[in-house]
DNA sequence: TGAATAGTGTCTTTAAGACAGTATATC
DNA sequence: GATATACTGTCTTAAAGACACTATTCA
């Protein structure tokens, strides 16, 4: 039996004065060919996958939390994230606890019946952008695989992680009717088409090519350079870029612009 | 000194098992005469006001919680909330929590040096928007004043509260930009007159008399009416009412309508 | 009849949306 | 040259925004 797994879980048996009876569950956006893609994990030993998640230290706040969380996951640091909603359904732990309960102690870790753990949570769900080339997908001691899932394609989730994931979905996709979208979710260079199947992917709209273009030109948000990408037999894409002043300009005005 | 107060307080002593450790603070909005109104209560002999705001029990939800929040100080039932924002910085009770204490001391309220309710709490902060004629401002044991504020003439607020009013105007303007207003802030009856200063009391901009009815009317959410109302030496404006199925319609759908 | 506010139509400007033919890279 | 995708301009339509005069109530 593995003792260092005891070792870390020992510290955290009598938590209530450090951390916060609450926890936070991230929903880790990429986007990858055309999908968008969540990144879950799954502990050893066990069949249903789970947001990355965390408790929330009585020195920090949730938001402090949540990118701690994002970055143990991923090791991006300083990404941003957003809050997604509330989850405080009494019952909102019913499926799967007492199997992480078992899934644990068949790893010869000691927990009691009343571990503060699988005490009913409040958990507080939020969502980051990230980009899917540079996320290096990290476990942890109870983490055996963690990867990225289609949203399209999802496993069997535990708790009510599929709940918070579409809540987040709609989130996002209500935040690209209104601002701009892809500076967090695109590599620094990116051709029209790949920004236009973003937005159709994140709106589930089709978008006419033309008009497109001519709205994002429009709106000033993006430069194109000098260069193309070879991607095929036809014709090269020029590669853009963000003009970032004007995105950030585009994000932080509390008006709104249309998609 | 009064006991009664000894009385209600010392069931919720030990109340580790009953409620979640985090609170919930609720923005109540209303509208009259042209502004917006938020319903704060004053503690008795203590003079920082503060928000309408309770502790989430473990077998409820904070949304739950929220409404009964609202309920309780406002005698107005099945109140709809929206989530506004986690307020979970570490010091952000440190402005108010002491002179709390004092004050119910001084009321002959025994409480011990580490009494839960001032622990450093994570507060889940959520709007309601209320009819303003129709709310009866409610006290409770503790809540000598309890009455409407003017959003620009608000009076000095115990912890974060200030912030959580700011961001809770915020996002009713957002939602102003986006979806409907009106239904839950006006009376049944209202003239366009009342509607248009209230979005621009909202969106804090000014719209063209002409324009804003072109585009109520364009959208369909309002009904006109074949009652005038008289309201002085001049022209009797006409009465509206919501066209409910449409204003829900554009509620419900994911798109959005622009202001 | 004077003062105050309600009500309403047209023109201009801007942006959304429909639509198709040419250009280029590779095999 | 065959194939696949990139690129781009014009017209139509819808909505936003600017703008000013007439109507009604009551003192």
């Amino acid at each position: 039996m593995d003792n260092q797994l005891q070792d870390i879980i020992n510290p955290i048996f009598n938590a209530d004065a450090y951390y916060h009876e609450m926890s936070v569950d991230t929903v880790i956006f990429g986007y990858h060919e055309g999908s968008l893609k969540v990144l879950l994990l799954r502990p050893a030993n066990f069949d249903l996958w789970m947001l990355p998640g965390g408790y929330i230290r009585k020195n920090e706040s949730a938001e402090r939390a949540a990118r701690n969380v994002v970055f143990s996951r991923t090791r991006l640091d300083a990404i941003e994230t957003a809050p997604v909603g509330v989850y405080s359904n009494p019952d909102r732990m019913k499926n799967g606890r007492s199997a992480v309960m078992e899934s644990m102690r068949s790893q010869g870790i000691n927990i009691p019946d009343d571990f503060w753990m699988f005490n009913q949570f409040v958990s507080l769900g939020y969502m980051a952008l990230t980009e899917y080339a540079k996320v290096q997908p990290s476990g942890s001691f109870y983490a055996e695989d963690v990867r990225w899932w289609s949203l399209d394609d999802l496993p069997q989730l535990i708790y009510d992680h599929a709940q918070i994931i579409s809540e987040a979905k709609t989130r996002l996709k209500y935040i690209a009717y209104t601002k701009p979208i892809g500076y967090d979710l695109l590599p620094e260079k990116f051709t029209l088409p790949e920004i236009r199947t973003l937005y159709e992917t994140v709106l589930e709209k089709k978008f006419d090519d033309r008009n497109f273009a001519k709205k994002m030109t429009n709106l000033g948000i993006i430069t194109k350079l000098d260069e193309t990408r070879a991607i095929g037999p036809h014709r090269s894409p020029y590669l853009y870029t963000f003009n970032k002043d004007r995105y950030d300009e585009l994000m932080s005005q509390v008006g709104i612009i249309q998609f």
